[in-house]
RNA sequence: AGAGUCGGCCAGACAAUCGCGGUCUUAAGUUUUUUUUAAGACGGAGGAAAGUCCGGGCUCCAUAGGGUAAGGUGCCAGGUAACGCCUGGGGGGCGCGAGCCUACGGAAAGUGCCACAGAAAAUAUACCGCCCCUCAAGAUUUAUCUCGCGGGGUAAGGGUGAAAUGGUGCGGUAAGAGCGCACCGCGCGUGAGGCAACUCACGUGGCAGGGUAAACCCCACCUGGAGCAAGGCCAAAUAAGAUCGGAUCCUGCGACCCGUAGGCGAUCUGGGUAGGCUGCUUGAGGCAGUAGGCGACUACUGUCCCAGAUGAAUGAUUGUCCUCGACAGAACCCGGCUUAACGGCUGACUCGUUUU
RNA sequence: GGCUGGGUGGCAGAGUGGUCAUGCAGCGGCCUGCAAAGCCGCGUACAUCGGUUCGAUUCCGUUCCUAGCCU
């Protein structure tokens, strides 16, 4: 599936939304917030603070891998609007790691 | 072969598949523009992109003016758009050496400070001492010694301290002392070399009179303020009230004054909005050659276009190879500095051992 | 992204070129039948690394951490 700008979240008002009254998941790894839209497929939304992770390079690669997850399970994830908070775990975590991490995520929402 | 010094370059490689953002072309959709979708081509993070410690461009404030204040720089010359940077030279320090480090103006313009200890911490002074003289006492070898009061000389020695008023030696003296002499250091003058910092030589003075200027300060030079969340354009939304001043006033002007421009605004409380476009990458640009210069660098010619995102693009998976991959991610743009860090390649040079 | 400020014991918080107050907390003792209060005593600090200075918490740079402002 493709990741174009469509399948994002872009404003804030997108967001305010979302946390308005979401669906929580919480993992080591990140939390989720997620919300039904009233579109025909999933959004995503990033949260990455540098108080969770320092670096920029940390934080680039996090979002790297989530975009990839998202990209690769997002058609299962029906008309959903996630936002993905990160932890500070994520520092010592690999890729494989937080892939499969991912993906048990996306599991709970559907 | 070993030990070391200085500089330059690189920043895992290749392949396949699936993706992300940019530019261009083509096609579809749209009344048109905008925009969306699809295909193709081209390119897509760094040497530090970092810290924001300096300097500049750019934008707005007036075209960026004058003075004071404040801040910065500080051996000399050059480079540069500019600098607190760089290059070359000088002084000082370190190293056998190649080489490295260096906030390195002024303390006889003035003020301040120098704890404790010490006699004294800055107009000098004299604690223990040393020496001379007067008086008195004692001893005896009767002109010497010892001790004491008083007057004077001295800064050699001791002791304190981070620091004590040139150093060493000889002469000299009652004891001493730049008191005299030699050498060294220092000041002044003249001459020579050098653009200069400075160096050298000669003469002369008899010692200037502690340290601290990353204490105030003096001297020379430099600096107007704010920062792309600057600034510009389009669109949306709301509710007003109070105070002050209205030409000897207010504002631009945010250290103050002058000067200048404009003139109905200024401040506070309350309420509302905060979405998009632009600025946005052709630049003090890169590469090559020639010429000038010890060098930093500059000039000319030719050639190339090399990220431009905006919830923010470089990734994932698999395979192969090796030395098994560090520090780390552009956000207006450049020039430096500083800090972080696994390694590799390469050039020039130094020391020292052995062999020829 | 840009611009400002601050780091002093376990906590709060003064200070300034000459070895850093004070309060709360902690520990020990006295007092008490036991405690509380009170009294006496003790220990523990100038974020880091350099430089200037005889001497630095203070002055000057570097780094790290932390807070605030501009949307």
């Amino acid at each position: 599936m493709k990741f174009s700008k469509s399948a994002r979240l872009l404003k804030t008002s997108d967001y305010d939304y979302v946390f308005q009254a979401p669906i929580k998941i919480h993992q080591p790894l990140a939390t989720l917030y997620a919300r039904s839209n009233n579109l025909k497929h999933a959004r995503l939304g990033l949260l990455v603070s540098k108080r969770a992770l320092r670096h920029a390079v940390a934080r680039n690669r996090v979002k790297r891998l989530v975009r990839e997850s998202f990209r690769l399970h997002g058609a299962q994830l029906k008309d959903y609007d996630i936002i993905f908070v990160a932890r500070a775990a994520l520092l010592n975590a690999d890729n494989a790691s937080i892939t499969t991490g991912l993906a048990q995520m996306w599991e709970k929402i559907r």
